[in-house]
DNA sequence: TTAATATTTAGATATACATCTAATTATCTA
DNA sequence: TAGATAATTAGATGTATATCTAAATATTAA
Protein backbone atom coordinates (compact mmCIF):
# COMPACT_ATOMS: atom_id res chain seq x y z
CA UNK A 1 0.00 0.00 0.00
CA UNK A 2 1.49 3.66 -0.65
CA UNK A 3 2.59 5.03 2.29
CA UNK A 4 1.51 8.63 0.84
CA UNK A 5 -2.20 6.85 0.95
CA UNK A 6 -1.56 5.52 4.33
CA UNK A 7 -0.47 8.66 5.98
CA UNK A 8 -3.58 11.05 4.60
CA UNK A 9 -5.83 8.09 5.81
CA UNK A 10 -4.05 8.45 9.31
CA UNK A 11 -4.38 12.52 9.06
CA UNK A 12 -7.98 12.78 9.70
CA UNK A 13 -8.86 12.86 13.17
CA UNK A 14 -12.76 11.26 13.04
CA UNK A 15 -10.92 8.20 11.25
CA UNK A 16 -8.54 7.96 13.99
CA UNK A 17 -11.35 7.78 16.37
CA UNK A 18 -12.72 5.00 13.98
CA UNK A 19 -9.60 3.36 14.58
CA UNK A 20 -10.01 3.54 18.04
CA UNK A 21 -13.75 2.54 18.48
CA UNK A 22 -12.23 -0.98 16.33
CA UNK A 23 -8.86 -1.58 18.75
CA UNK A 24 -11.68 -2.63 21.24
CA UNK A 25 -13.67 -4.62 19.40
CA UNK A 26 -15.61 -5.23 15.21
CA UNK A 27 -18.44 -2.59 14.84
CA UNK A 28 -21.07 -2.19 12.90
CA UNK A 29 -21.34 1.31 10.95
CA UNK A 30 -24.38 2.29 13.20
CA UNK A 31 -22.69 1.87 16.50
CA UNK A 32 -19.64 3.47 15.40
CA UNK A 33 -21.95 6.85 14.23
CA UNK A 34 -23.59 6.58 17.52
CA UNK A 35 -20.26 7.61 18.68
CA UNK A 36 -18.92 10.21 16.40
CA UNK A 37 -20.32 13.90 15.19
CA UNK A 38 -20.87 13.38 11.44
CA UNK A 39 -23.22 11.55 9.95
CA UNK A 40 -23.93 8.18 7.82
CA UNK A 41 -22.81 9.70 4.81
CA UNK A 42 -19.77 11.32 6.22
CA UNK A 43 -18.90 8.24 8.06
CA UNK A 44 -19.15 5.54 5.25
CA UNK A 45 -16.79 7.95 3.24
CA UNK A 46 -14.36 8.16 5.87
CA UNK A 47 -14.75 4.21 6.09
CA UNK A 48 -14.23 3.82 2.48
CA UNK A 49 -10.90 5.97 2.87
CA UNK A 50 -9.64 3.45 5.26
CA UNK A 51 -10.78 0.39 3.40
CA UNK A 52 -8.56 1.51 0.18
CA UNK A 53 -5.66 1.97 2.99
CA UNK A 54 -6.06 -1.22 3.72
CA UNK A 55 -6.26 -0.32 7.43
CA UNK A 56 -9.65 -1.66 7.96
CA UNK A 57 -11.71 -4.78 6.61
CA UNK A 58 -15.70 -5.35 6.22
CA UNK A 59 -18.27 -8.26 6.38
CA UNK A 60 -22.08 -7.96 6.23
CA UNK A 61 -24.24 -9.51 8.97
CA UNK A 62 -27.40 -9.46 8.54
CA UNK A 63 -28.68 -5.58 7.64
CA UNK A 64 -25.01 -4.56 9.37
CA UNK A 65 -21.99 -4.24 7.87
CA UNK A 66 -19.34 -4.62 10.63
CA UNK A 67 -15.94 -3.04 10.10
CA UNK A 68 -12.63 -4.63 11.74
CA UNK A 69 -9.23 -3.36 11.77
CA UNK A 70 -6.50 -5.08 9.48
CA UNK A 71 -4.10 -5.25 11.86
CA UNK A 72 -1.50 -6.99 9.44
CA UNK A 73 -1.61 -3.43 7.68
CA UNK A 74 -1.48 -1.49 10.73
CA UNK A 75 1.54 -3.37 11.48
CA UNK A 76 2.94 -2.89 8.22
CA UNK A 77 1.84 0.79 7.96
CA UNK A 78 3.81 0.83 11.69
CA UNK A 79 6.91 -0.43 10.03
CA UNK A 80 6.85 1.88 6.66
CA UNK A 81 6.44 5.05 9.12
CA UNK A 82 8.97 4.47 11.24
CA UNK A 83 11.36 3.98 8.48
CA UNK A 84 10.63 7.39 6.90
CA UNK A 85 11.12 8.63 10.91
CA UNK A 86 14.15 6.32 11.21
CA UNK A 87 17.24 8.79 11.68
CA UNK A 88 20.11 6.43 11.25
CA UNK A 89 18.04 5.00 7.62
CA UNK B 1 2.50 19.81 17.95
CA UNK B 2 -1.24 18.11 16.41
CA UNK B 3 -0.52 14.53 15.32
CA UNK B 4 -2.87 15.54 12.47
CA UNK B 5 -0.47 18.01 11.11
CA UNK B 6 2.48 16.26 11.65
CA UNK B 7 0.73 13.20 9.44
CA UNK B 8 -0.23 15.55 6.72
CA UNK B 9 3.01 17.14 6.55
CA UNK B 10 4.63 13.15 6.10
CA UNK B 11 1.79 12.37 3.60
CA UNK B 12 3.25 14.29 0.86
CA UNK B 13 6.26 12.32 -0.90
CA UNK B 14 8.69 15.43 -2.12
CA UNK B 15 7.88 16.75 1.91
CA UNK B 16 9.32 13.04 2.73
CA UNK B 17 12.11 13.14 0.19
CA UNK B 18 13.18 16.49 1.89
CA UNK B 19 13.01 14.70 5.20
CA UNK B 20 15.08 12.34 3.57
CA UNK B 21 17.89 14.52 1.83
CA UNK B 22 17.89 16.24 5.46
CA UNK B 23 19.21 13.10 7.24
CA UNK B 24 22.58 12.82 5.36
CA UNK B 25 23.14 16.31 6.64
CA UNK B 26 21.81 20.18 6.77
CA UNK B 27 21.33 21.61 3.26
CA UNK B 28 20.55 24.80 1.61
CA UNK B 29 17.50 25.11 0.17
CA UNK B 30 19.32 25.38 -3.28
CA UNK B 31 21.08 22.15 -2.82
CA UNK B 32 17.68 20.25 -2.38
CA UNK B 33 15.76 22.08 -5.10
CA UNK B 34 18.55 20.61 -7.44
CA UNK B 35 17.54 17.36 -6.28
CA UNK B 36 13.90 17.71 -6.35
CA UNK B 37 11.38 17.84 -9.11
CA UNK B 38 9.63 21.40 -8.45
CA UNK B 39 10.41 24.91 -8.61
CA UNK B 40 12.08 26.89 -5.85
CA UNK B 41 8.80 28.45 -4.71
CA UNK B 42 6.80 25.13 -4.35
CA UNK B 43 10.10 24.10 -2.16
CA UNK B 44 9.68 27.08 -0.26
CA UNK B 45 6.34 26.37 0.37
CA UNK B 46 7.25 22.78 1.28
CA UNK B 47 9.48 23.34 3.90
CA UNK B 48 7.54 25.92 5.42
CA UNK B 49 4.63 22.96 5.74
CA UNK B 50 7.76 20.62 7.68
CA UNK B 51 8.89 24.29 9.73
CA UNK B 52 5.66 24.69 10.84
CA UNK B 53 4.89 21.04 11.65
CA UNK B 54 8.25 21.39 13.66
CA UNK B 55 9.99 18.52 11.76
CA UNK B 56 12.56 21.19 10.51
CA UNK B 57 14.52 23.82 11.58
CA UNK B 58 16.20 26.84 9.49
CA UNK B 59 18.97 29.10 10.10
CA UNK B 60 20.98 31.56 7.94
CA UNK B 61 24.87 31.41 6.35
CA UNK B 62 25.44 34.30 4.31
CA UNK B 63 22.89 34.42 1.32
CA UNK B 64 21.65 30.68 2.04
CA UNK B 65 19.14 29.29 4.25
CA UNK B 66 19.92 26.02 5.56
CA UNK B 67 17.52 23.52 6.80
CA UNK B 68 18.16 20.76 9.23
CA UNK B 69 15.70 18.14 10.88
CA UNK B 70 14.26 18.44 14.48
CA UNK B 71 15.69 15.34 15.80
CA UNK B 72 13.62 15.40 18.79
CA UNK B 73 10.14 16.28 17.06
CA UNK B 74 10.78 12.97 15.12
CA UNK B 75 11.08 11.24 17.49
CA UNK B 76 8.49 12.62 19.46
CA UNK B 77 6.16 12.48 16.21
CA UNK B 78 7.17 8.62 15.84
CA UNK B 79 5.40 7.92 19.32
CA UNK B 80 2.79 9.59 18.89
CA UNK B 81 2.23 7.53 15.75
CA UNK B 82 3.19 4.30 17.45
CA UNK B 83 0.03 5.09 19.83
CA UNK B 84 -2.12 5.60 17.41
CA UNK B 85 -1.02 2.28 15.89
CA UNK B 86 -0.78 0.30 18.50
CA UNK B 87 -3.28 -2.61 19.29
CA UNK B 88 -3.30 -2.82 22.56
CA UNK B 89 -3.57 1.02 24.10
C1' DT C 1 25.64 51.53 -4.77
C1' DT C 2 24.54 48.54 -8.50
C1' DA C 3 24.34 43.87 -10.05
C1' DA C 4 24.07 39.06 -8.99
C1' DT C 5 22.53 35.25 -6.18
C1' DA C 6 19.33 32.92 -2.82
C1' DT C 7 15.00 32.54 -0.97
C1' DT C 8 10.34 33.85 0.05
C1' DT C 9 5.86 35.99 -0.89
C1' DA C 10 1.92 37.12 -3.93
C1' DG C 11 -1.40 35.73 -6.88
C1' DA C 12 -3.59 32.32 -9.89
C1' DT C 13 -5.22 27.66 -10.99
C1' DA C 14 -6.53 23.00 -10.68
C1' DT C 15 -7.34 19.19 -7.79
C1' DA C 16 -8.54 16.80 -3.58
C1' DC C 17 -11.27 16.34 0.41
C1' DA C 18 -14.62 16.72 4.48
C1' DT C 19 -19.08 17.57 4.98
C1' DC C 20 -24.07 17.74 4.25
C1' DT C 21 -29.01 16.35 2.35
C1' DA C 22 -31.48 13.44 -0.70
C1' DA C 23 -31.83 9.28 -3.17
C1' DT C 24 -30.65 4.46 -3.83
C1' DT C 25 -29.55 -0.35 -2.60
C1' DA C 26 -29.63 -4.39 0.46
C1' DT C 27 -31.57 -7.07 4.05
C1' DC C 28 -34.97 -8.52 7.31
C1' DT C 29 -39.64 -9.09 9.16
C1' DA C 30 -44.56 -8.85 9.65
C1' DT D 1 -44.67 -8.59 -0.73
C1' DA D 2 -44.73 -4.15 1.70
C1' DG D 3 -42.60 -1.59 5.25
C1' DA D 4 -38.74 -0.83 8.27
C1' DT D 5 -33.87 -0.67 9.15
C1' DA D 6 -28.83 -0.26 7.72
C1' DA D 7 -25.57 1.43 4.81
C1' DT D 8 -23.85 3.38 0.51
C1' DT D 9 -24.00 6.40 -3.52
C1' DA D 10 -25.08 10.84 -5.86
C1' DG D 11 -24.68 15.49 -6.03
C1' DA D 12 -23.51 19.96 -4.06
C1' DT D 13 -20.57 23.15 -1.36
C1' DG D 14 -16.77 25.16 0.96
C1' DT D 15 -12.08 24.71 2.28
C1' DA D 16 -7.37 23.15 1.82
C1' DT D 17 -3.39 22.14 -0.87
C1' DA D 18 0.23 21.40 -4.57
C1' DT D 19 1.81 23.66 -8.21
C1' DC D 20 3.28 27.37 -11.27
C1' DT D 21 5.04 32.29 -12.88
C1' DA D 22 6.12 36.83 -11.50
C1' DA D 23 7.39 40.00 -8.04
C1' DA D 24 9.59 41.20 -3.70
C1' DT D 25 13.17 40.79 -0.08
C1' DA D 26 17.80 39.80 1.77
C1' DT D 27 22.62 39.18 1.29
C1' DT D 28 27.02 39.39 -1.02
C1' DA D 29 30.37 41.16 -4.22
C1' DA D 30 32.22 44.23 -7.72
Amino acid sequence: MPISQTLSALADKNRRRIIDLLKKKDRSVGEMGDKLPITGPTLSHHLDTLKRAGLVSSRREGQQIIYSLNLSSIEEAAEKIMDILDQKK
